[in-house]
DNA sequence: GAGAGCTACTAAACCGCTTTAGTCACCAGC
DNA sequence: GCTGGTGACTAAAGCGGTTTAGTAGCTCTC
């Protein structure tokens, strides 16, 4: 049967026209009669022709790709609620596109470089995105050293000239204090993320500011990794506290899920004796006893806008910052009144 | 500054030979001498060359890259512990080899075919992983007929003429029913993943055959899919039976979490009035309260596994299946013995 | 000391597409 | 009737590698 797959060559020598009409033809350019076009394009279809990838990566030096390098330690992948999603509402634009996504996981930040250069330097993609921003993220200036263009989600600390998709974790968290002062709270505690990462320091600003904003004195700050064990070391620092906090406010769900447990095994009751709320909303976090109270954000929306905008970036435009819409609170029932 | 990558005629100018000679010197050939091969390999990298992706897979017709495509609602991608785990250990192979990984979600197994279908087609990439396999699965005479190389996750129930990645999620299932027949449990229930998934069914069909094999009818089951909502809902109908099961074995652990959670909620305690196993053993499961025992894989393995057997495909030796480790009973405290 | 057989290398074709520079037929205008 | 312009199309030159065919220079042999 088909012993090969149909080149353009096929194409022209069946249509009876040059190479050169067919790919005017196929791109949609002028220069082409409508009654040849047509028959250009009908050939192409019965013959079952579809462009080569690397042929057309070579004449038009672009790869119709996007790459996105990960850095996540094999054990704690797994339960990571973002990037799954980011990945999926960055496919949403880029599939109709007819635009590749290039995943690459590392192990660790070192690795991530190395990521970067080989994906720029092969050209093996026209763009990347850079996501869990660092302070004075080092790949920034990589990036803008190799030339290669770029999208960071979030603000960077730093001037990067590249757009940004900015999500403000602020009101999320604002609210989330918000809601545990209404219900009396005066105690209340923080999991934070690594500082070194913009999201993990951006929460524990939120807090620090809201619980300002309430007059209230900043409570005790655990920072921790957002992994579960890390969330449960953490919740049992703070449950040791003379004073312990009445509710504690976590930096994602997975520590915050965590943290429950703990206080469960301690014999605490949420949200009776402590009151716990969460950032993401991952799917379990509706289902776990009691339902968490989170923030929940939307990965999926925001790698739809990272997409758009990289796009828009590599085609030429030049983008300017988008504004993603923050976490609104999800009142579950790991939350309550404060004790006593 | 550098005003253009350096092309493979850059580093044969300054090297002073032809870039036949480079090529070979660069791709470890013979025939060029030892010195002249120094000579260029150091060109190369004080030039800082690197090949051009595109070139490349132009003239060698490969495209140095692997394809999996992810059929995935959006709301529950963020939740599945086993895809980030598998692409890790997937990349932890390519990485190395230069290779790369270009992944593609899309929202249905439709789209899932027209998604290997381009890949194929435009020869984006040299082979792909077969997730997820389904009864009778379509995809695999897609591959064959459009002679796209691939292994295949499982072993179909079908010729498929893959090499497979053949896990046994047998000995997992059996040792979790013995666990529970050991404590005494004789009205153990199963909720299932969906029966068109053979992992789904493979789980099913292993609760079954353990039960028989200690000599118990088979209890209730309930086919569910996969997610937490699913999970609460069918622990929902089980608690409910006239005839409660003292056990439930899940098909993972996000369901298993969600189901101990409905548990709670109707005032049984876990373990003493319901044993709850899972399946996974995800990040969180050491973290919930009580932690759950489960059925440990090891996705990032399989990836590995999966990835060493494609590239071996598609660079033309022949690899035959290949098994791996089967999943190990973690015993933690959501089981305990028969009440009563 | 001429032909055979190596080794080390060069020249050029080729992969499949895009794109520039032409070619050709046809029509308008003076 | 000749020039100039335009629309439709062709020829051919890249893109940056790989690979085949070929060639020069050398040693070995009888």
């Amino acid at each position: 049967m088909s012993n090969r797959r149909p080149t353009i060559a096929d194409v022209a020598a069946y249509a009876g026209v040059s190479v050169g009409a067919v790919s005017f033809a196929l791109n949609g350019r002028p220069g082409v009669g409508e009654e040849t076009r047509k028959r250009i394009l009908d050939t192409a279809r019965e013959l079952g022709w579809q462009p080569s990838h690397g042929a057309r990566s070579l004449s038009t030096s672009r790869s119709f790709a996007l790459g996105l390098v990960l850095a996540r330690a094999p054990e704690s992948i797994g339960s990571d609620p973002f990037f799954p999603a980011f990945i999926g509402g960055v496919e949403a634009v880029l599939a109709p596109r007819g635009q590749s996504l290039v995943l690459q996981v590392v192990p660790d930040a070192e690795a991530e470089i190395a990521g970067y250069r080989r994906l720029g330097g092969e050209s093996r993609v026209d763009g990347v995105f850079l996501t869990d921003l660092r302070c004075s993220d080092p790949r920034l200036s990589l990036l803008t050293e190799i030339g290669l263009p770029a999208v960071t989600l979030n603000r960077p600390d730093i001037e990067s000239g590249f757009p940004a998709i900015c999500l403000d974790d602020r009101p999320g968290i604002a609210t989330a204090v918000g809601h545990l002062v209404g219900l009396g709270h005066t105690r209340i505690a923080h999991v934070a993320g690594p500082t070194e990462l913009l999201h993990g320091r951006g929460r524990h600003e939120a807090w620090t500011a809201a619980l300002d904003e309430a007059g209230l004195a900043p409570g005790p700050v655990v920072e921790s990794d957002f992994t579960a064990a890390g969330g449960a070391a953490a919740t049992r620092e703070l449950l040791g506290l003379a004073e312990r906090p009445t509710a504690i406010v976590y930096a994602n769900d997975l520590m915050a899920v965590a943290g429950m447990a703990v206080a469960h095994e301690r014999g605490y009751v949420v949200p009776d004796d402590l009151s716990i709320t969460g950032f993401d909303d991952m799917e379990l976090s509706a289902h776990v006893h009691p339902a968490l109270t989170t923030v929940r954000t939307d990965p999926f929306g925001w790698g739809r806008a990272a997409a758009r905008v990289l796009l828009d970036l590599v085609e030429g435009s030049d983008p300017g910052d988008e504004d993603v819409t923050p976490g609104t609170l999800v009142i579950r029932r790991s939350t309550g009144s404060a004790p006593g």
